[in-house]
RNA sequence: GGGCGAGUGGCGAAAUGGCAGACGCAAAGGACUUAAAAUCCUUCGGUAGCAAUACCAUGAGGGUUCGACUCCCUCCUCGCCCACCA
């Protein structure tokens, strides 16, 4: 026989070909067989193309498809571009052409990588975002969102990137750095369009327990939403302006003692009082000019200022004063708060820099004398602390805080006498391995005191001694829980605590017609208004009689104009404001003059509803076919980067519920399953970042390799990092495919580390994997002459005779059994260990074989291998799927199934150990009983002499696995 | 500051209460070869020992259990996400 060389590159071409010829991956819609809709995200065609990073999407993808249709599925696998928006337009400006030219070429590239991967999408699906065909029925989207009242006009101050010189998402602003070109955003009032997600902020976190999604997305999801609940109060103003403030902890109400309101809240002009005019103008232009960046850093020192007003508390007619700070914002609750500062870490920090009054705790913690007993709380000699007991513990803890005073008088309020009940005068002490020891001076204190500081953490957790230098530990006490009993508060409410405090709180407040209970979000509003080319146009006519209409159904798409120049002008307008031409039309109500909305919508809405248009991409008169759409959403695997968290993911669901209530489909999620895989980073040479003053710091910046050509080796520092283009360290799948093969790529990534993790690129690596692709051919090649079709009748009688042959028939089965487990579980890595375990044992089987030898087993066993193997290594299966004489391809054929019969071992390997330490191994039967095992283990010689004198107490029998003695 | 996750050989990793290190990479030895590559066959956590074997070992310390990488508590380190949301 002569041997055929693993030409990957003549296989893999040719097989491809075949594949396209005979429309392999072409989906009908059979709708009587069951349905599985596999999709990655939508990705945006860069001129750079596709890196090993986005196959580590895809690849994964491609498996669960091509397993699911041997599984006898019907697969929808398509791939479409989302071409639209600003990364597009943007690398067009770089590069001085048109988004129009460069974006199919781009697109074509990324096609042929795909293609050159094996990834099998059905191609007669493909949608291109930005081809009118798509966007007409994003356009009627806007439309249908706008009906519903869900999109929405406001001039508001807009996250404003100066360098993309357009307005961003809230989603978009990262750091307060614009999420693209990392250019501080800066606010800027302008008239914007608006989708109202809010409205669905609730059914968005109900959902989520719907769909199996990983925790930690969910959470993002549910934290960005962040949905609170607490009450409105209505407070008077000593001018008789209402004050409305938004609280969660309504049980504080009597810890008022001031009030602060964000600077552009729209009553601190009304009440301020004259002589504070001038400075409250200047902070509020000050706050003003303050970018994201500035207004969200924790580390900042409270600013503020007084208005020179009051409040009248509705509880007790106290004058409260007012104040304006940027710790509030106006876009979150009501813009107001009421500032409790012994329970409330902020308004502590504000009332102390501003030296407010502070009135007492109003809610005592239940129980703190079983947890903490204080020994002693008191200053003595500019020594700020507290000393107590806890779960038989003995703590100091120490302020070194400047408004220590303030904090140990609210932890006195927040003990209750009992709980001062063991303080024998103003002991002091420091605990040194469990003991209490009394400090006799103040000398020998601060003495100890400087000797626990220099200990390591450990060791002082060890000594049974903590040494706190902030208030942190009591947070948890005063600000952070809603535990314990309402003191010094109303008498109606005085008898309740924890959470019920704060309902009844609300009661007395609905009672009394001051306030209600109420829930916020975090969540805002989705501005989707660019000003930008490059997007679709925002389908609306603006009629000075009519205001604000939806351009008729009949005329859209709203085509976007071809412009020769789209730079953005940075006035804040869009370049299509500048085609009169295109700009003015005329009302399509009244037929009067008027103007055509000019900013276009960002490229999330693109992706909105893409899966949806996959089902019936070849309808023209409707959005997507709803039969259609019904059977096959929702996407029952959806993979992508965990970084679309909440952006993408977020939108989709948001317009699914829209579309759901609008009666277009009769699901309400849009992804079922969803899995984010993990990165591909490569090693690539950083440099140390020098200060200006030439000392080192801590940071590494990455360089690329002409720069790493022109150091010296030695200040090179190798890390792993994001491929990107402009470090130059991007690996092309062309690149792998060509010197390993696409197959030994997906073996690769599938392999290397568990899905979800990150890889570390390795060149090593990716020469195993094509090692064992290799393997795989040669002994399958090998066999090719011998292989016998009609292996079946003759494996009975060849396993009755040949152990080793029953023995490889059991690796077969066991490996088709964990293999198909293992897809299904996403543990691709670890089903292909199993097939390497296999195919050694094949090689052994193979070498005693020799060059003629024939078996049936052996022809099993090289038929199943090519067929479960399939999914991940398409080109080859099917190539040799024709060397061994079969027709058609792999993907047509049955996934192998598990003959649980020839699975079964039979002997295992138990376990004898004696108090869980391991003395002995045997060898029983498989259906061996935990007493005969104990039986067998009793007669092993080296357990009975280890055994020799010593009382058996008990004996564990786990089957299959182990005997465990315990004795005595 | 808050939340989530991770920490196991020289390296990527396996094992989710039952033999720690499957599988792969790297390394070492052997076969084949004029030679090299490729391939095939071995060895491969540490310490002691010729060996059988014994002891140690899953970031550190404690606990639960007949038995812990796995469960619980305390701490350390790293990563990611969020961050003045009242």
């Amino acid at each position: 026989m002569k041997e055929k060389p693993y030409d990957f590159r003549e296989i893999e071409k040719k097989q491809q070909k075949r594949w396209k010829d005979a429309e392999l991956f072409k989906t009908t819609d059979d709708k009587d067989k069951p349905k599985f809709y596999g999709l990655d995200f939508f990705p945006y065609p860069s001129g750079a193309g596709l890196s090993v990073g986005h196959c580590r999407n895809y690849i994964p993808t491609d498996v669960i498809c091509r397993y699911k249709r041997m599984k006898g599925f019907n697969v929808l696998h398509p791939m479409g571009w989302d071409a639209f928006g600003l990364p597009a337009e943007n690398e067009a400006i770089n590069k001085k052409s048109h988004p129009k030219k460069t974006v199919p070429t781009y697109i074509n590239t990324y096609k042929r990588q795909m293609d050159t991967i094996g990834i099998g999408y059905d191609w007669s699906r493909e949608i291109n975002s930005s081809s009118p065909e798509y966007y007409k029925w994003t356009q009627w989207i806007f439309e249908l969102l706008f009906k519903r009242g869900l999109a929405y006009q406001d001039f508001s101050p807009a996250n404003w990137c100066p360098k993309c010189k357009t307005v961003l998402a809230n989603e978009e602003v990262v750091d307060g750095l614009c999420w693209r070109c990392d250019t501080p955003i800066e606010k800027k009032q302008l008239p914007q369009w608006f989708f109202k997600i809010t409205e669905y902020a609730e059914r968005l976190i109900d959902d989520l327990d719907t769909i199996n999604w990983p925790d930690s997305i969910k959470l993002m999801q549910k934290n960005w939403i962040g949905k609170s609940e607490g009450a409105e109060v209505t407070f008077k103003s000593e001018s008789g302006e209402d004050i409305v403030i938004y609280t969660t902890r309504p049980d504080t109400l009597w810890g008022v003692s001031f009030m602060v309101l964000a600077p552009e809240h729209p009553l601190v002009e009304k009440l301020c009082s004259p002589e504070k005019r001038e400075e409250v103008a200047e902070y509020r232009k000050l706050a003003e000019r303050q970018s994201a960046i500035d207004r969200q850093s924790t580390d900042e020192e409270k600013t503020g200022v007084f208005i020179g007003a009051y409040a009248i508390s509705p509880l007790d007619g106290r004058k409260i004063p007012i104040w304006i700070s940027d710790y509030v914002m106006m876009g979150y609750g009501t813009g107001a708060i009421m500032a409790v500062p012994a329970h409330d870490e902020r308004d502590f920090a504000f009332a102390c820099k501003f030296g407010i009054d502070i009135l007492p705790v109003i809610k005592r913690v239940d129980g703190m004398s079983k947890t903490i007993v204080p020994i002693s709380c008191d200053i003595e000699d500019g020594l700020k602390g507290i000393s107590f007991k806890k779960d038989e513990k003995y703590y100091y803890i120490h302020f070194a805080e400047k408004d220590a005073e303030r904090v140990i008088d609210l932890i006195k309020g927040a003990l209750s006498e009992k709980d001062f009940a063991p303080v024998v005068g103003t002991k002091w002490g420091i605990i040194t391995k469990g003991e209490f020891n009394e400090w006799t001076s103040f000398e020998k204190g601060r003495e100890l005191l400087e000797i626990v500081k220099s200990f390591d953490s450990s060791i002082k957790a060890g000594l049974l001694m903590e040494y706190y230098n902030t208030i942190d530990f009591f947070k948890d006490i005063l600000f952070h829980t809603d535990k314990g009993q309402l003191i010094n508060s109303d008498p109606m409410v005085m008898a309740f605590s924890g959470s019920e405090a704060k309902t009844k709180v609300i009661e007395y407040l609905e009672e009394r017609g001051l306030g209600h209970g109420t829930v916020n979000f975090k969540l805002r509003d989705w501005l989707i208004s660019r000003q930008r080319y490059w997007g679709y146009p925002i389908p609306i006519i603006h009629c000075e009689k009519c205001g604000a209409v939806p351009v008729p159904e009949d005329q859209l798409p709203v085509m976007l104009p071809d412009v020769e120049n789209y730079v953005p002008t940075g006035d804040g307008r869009s370049p299509l404001a500048n085609i009169p031409e295109w700009v003015n039309t005329k009302c399509p109500i009244c037929g009067g003059d008027a103007k055509r909305e000019t900013d276009t919508m960002g490229g999330f809405a693109c992706s909105s509803w893409y899966f949806l248009r996959f089902t019936s991409q070849h309808r023209d008169d409707v959005p997507f076919d709803k039969e259609l759409a019904n059977y096959w959403l929702p996407v029952d695997l959806y993979v992508g980067g965990a970084e679309h968290a909440v952006m993408h993911l977020l939108y989709a669901r948001f317009w699914t519920k829209v579309l759901y209530d609008a009666g277009l489909i009769d699901f309400i999620e849009p992804f079922y399953c969803l899995k984010n895989q993990g990165m591909v980073l490569v090693e690539t040479p950083h440099k140390q970042l020098i200060k200006e003053d030439g000392t080192k710091t801590k940071d590494y910046v990455p360089i690329t390799p002409e720069e790493e050509a022109q150091m010296d080796p030695g200040d090179v520092t190798y890390k792993f990092t994001k491929m990107s283009k402009s470090k130059k360290n991007v690996i092309t799948p062309d690149a792998m495919a060509e010197q390993f093969g696409a197959d030994s790529l997906r073996v690769y990534e599938l392999f290397v580390s568990p899905f979800e993790e990150a890889i570390m690129w390795s060149n090593d690596g990716m020469i195993g994997a094509s090692r064992f692709v290799n393997r795989v051919w040669r002994i399958l090649d090998g066999y090719r002459d011998r292989f016998d079709k009609d292996y079946a009748g003759k494996i009975d009688e060849e396993i009755a005779q040949n152990k080793e042959a029953k023995s490889l028939r059991r690796k077969l089965h066991q490996t088709i059994k964990k293999l198909d487990s293992d897809i299904n579980d996403f543990k691709f890595n670890t089903g292909i260990a199993m097939v390497m375990e296999l195919l050694n044992e094949m090689q052994a089987f193979y070498n005693k074989l020799g060059e003629t030898g024939k078996s049936a087993v052996f022809s099993e066993v090289c038929e199943n291998l090519i067929l479960m193997l399939s999914p991940i290594v398409p080109h080859m299966a099917d190539e040799i799927w024709e060397d061994y004489g079969f027709e058609g391809f792999t993907l047509d054929m049955p996934y192998p199934v598990c003959d649980e019969e020839a699975a079964k071992d039979d002997e295992v390997e138990i376990v004898i150990q004696i108090l869980g330490k391991v003395r002995a191994k045997i060898s029983v039967p498989a259906d061996t009983t935990p007493d005969e095992m104990e039986k067998l283990a009793l007669e092993n010689e080296t357990i009975k002499g280890l055994l020799e004198g010593k009382t058996i107490v008990k004996a564990i029998k786990v089957p299959k696995k182990l005997v465990n003695f315990v004795v005595k």
